[in-house]
DNA sequence: AGAGTAATTTATAATGATTCTAAAGTAGTG
DNA sequence: CACTACTTTAGAATCATTATAAATTACTCT
């Protein structure tokens, strides 16, 4: 069984037809070891030089929404006027370098664990995110 | 020596020229003794509000753009498509109520430290955020 | 396989936050 | 007061994202 029918079984059992587009974003999302950062901007350039055949970029937007409401994507809070997605849905952090406005992530092993003290009646955590910002030494 | 004064010769001595539009910011921004959590929008509309006369929204962002390079403002990272300003720029982290869309400070001495284990050759740590996101209990 | 339907894609328009522009106004200096 | 540099301003421009509405496609049921 290759990866196209894994990602294709994958799509229906989320209730999402298995589109051409959604195929080749999945390859281009997913078929990777390492963690992809991106914006929905970047992701659709490169589609565009890997694929002949031109994907909307309204589909892409569309594409990338129902797999984050699906969970196959996260998306990134950093100081920014684009939106960020991540590959890699699992607990984890983020080295943003301002320098080069790269991307690293951050494992949990990485980080001595966040305790956070202070409590809000009626209210639970959700989920704690760090982001370190680095810079070059000077 | 009445607060005007006071912003006054701060801007003075920052390089900015105490204009009419940055004093009356300055009064709505730190006249006040709670941090104020805010995006240029939200803050325009307080200003006509407040104030007679009108302040350009293009005035609004020039000056809180000054003040943030001049250390009297904090950007702030939350997932959004708005630029969120802090008058808190002391290091400190956030709860952001996704209920509510809420942002409520979180003093260093409610987030138990967080060490940072990892390393990048020829980076150094900038600055460590942590955004805690809370929602209503069911 | 063909017909019917609901989901999906698409180009384009619309929106909304932010930045740019260039002209008019204002503060500081002498 | 006059000069110059800094500011403000309205409006246009830009850029990411979302909405729209028509055309296309996937799936189901015969």
């Amino acid at each position: 069984m290759d990866n196209n029918s894994i990602f294709i079984e994958k799509l229906r059992s989320s209730g999402l037809r298995p589109t051409k587009q959604r195929l080749k974003i999945c390859k281009l999302l997913f078929q990777r070891k390492e963690t992809f950062h991106f914006t929905v901007g970047d992701l659709s350039k490169i589609l565009k030089h890997k694929f002949k055949e031109k994907i909307s970029l309204a589909t892409v937007y569309n594409t990338i929404h129902s797999f984050k409401k699906k969970g196959y994507l996260k998306e990134i809070a950093i100081n920014s006027d684009k939106t960020y997605f991540d590959t890699n849905t699992s607990d984890h952090h983020h080295f943003l370098d301002v320098t080069t406005n790269e991307l690293i992530d951050l494992d949990d092993k990485d980080v001595k664990k966040v305790s956070i003290i202070k409590k809000i009646p009626g209210k639970k955590i959700k989920s704690i995110e760090v982001l370190v910002k680095i810079e070059n030494n000077n």
